[in-house]
DNA sequence: ATGGTTGTTACACAA
């Protein structure tokens, strides 16, 4: 079973780079986020005409978004007030027998201090909801939490770490938040046990540089976690992050990230 | 140390 995880940064803008990814990959299941729409402007049917029909939007006016799309019938979940602003940034499917979080985690703002910063305290109420939920819930759930984060969790999924460290998406609040939210269900992050530190890993490239490829001062935003009951399948799959679409014409700033199970 | 770009929106903002 493939699952993608990709920021999309207006799924309208961008679908013609999701036919080609679609085309390419043959998913199972495609989760975006930053989808940038109201359910009603969602392009419906040029998912269908894909083979991805079965369609969890969650959507609101201009911002964040987010929405799973799938070759296989979906049950829709009922949130679980991950968000205290109730932005649209958390879709819960149920597909062949895996529960499927699709999320957009909060980026943050620029000052890494929630006392003076409510878009950084709000980042850290999100993972600390997560954390909670997760570790209220019955052991052995197939779980799959995908989607950007906007963490970057290693020393390697930066491009300077020390740098970083001062920098929101890799400061320690956030990277202790992250581990707290790793430990609640003891997921396994399944792109970095394909492709272990300290080889670099990034997936997220600013609009900024004039050449991403040239400076790679990337960043692992997107992830993909297992829950233990799918640790065999996810270790017995694939991963990889598909870089070469981030240097396709006018890209998201995101590249999908793609990972089978075998199930 | 600074500024660089993009998308949606409305005459900025978030990322």
């Amino acid at each position: 079973m493939k699952l993608i995880t990709w920021n999309i940064n207006s799924v309208r803008i961008r679908l013609d780079h999701i036919a080609r990814v679609v085309a390419d990959e043959d998913p199972d299941v495609l989760c975006l986020q930053e989808i940038k729409c109201q359910p009603a402007e969602f392009p419906r049917a040029a998912f269908e005409d894909m083979g991805l029909g079965h369609l969890h939007i969650c959507g609101q006016k201009g911002w964040h978004g987010v929405a799973t799309a799938s070759k296989h019938p979906i049950t829709l979940l009922d949130d679980r007030g991950t968000c205290r602003e109730g932005q649209a940034r958390h879709a819960i499917s149920q597909i062949k027998g895996l529960e499927v979080h699709n999320l957009y985690c909060p980026a943050g703002g620029d000052v890494p201090d929630p006392e003076v910063n409510p878009k950084f305290d709000h980042k850290l109420d999100v993972f600390a909801r997560l954390t909670q939920d997760f570790g209220g819930r019955p052991a052995g759930e197939k779980l799959v939490v995908m989607g950007d984060l906007n963490i970057a969790p290693g020393e390697h999924d930066v491009w300077n770490h020390k740098y970083m460290l001062k920098v929101v998406s890799h400061t320690p609040p956030e990277i202790e938040a992250m581990g707290r939210l790793m430990a609640s269900y003891d997921f396994l992050d399944m792109v970095r046990h394909h492709t272990p530190a300290p080889e670099k890993l990034f997936s997220w490239w600013s609009y900024r540089a004039k050449d991403f490829r040239a400076s790679n001062r990337g960043l692992r935003l997107d992830h993909v976690l297992v829950s233990p009951a799918l640790a065999d399948a996810a270790q017995a799959g694939r991963s990889y992050t598909r870089d070469d679409v981030r240097g396709w014409d006018k890209p998201s700033d995101h590249a999908p990230v793609v990972a089978v199970l075998d199930v």
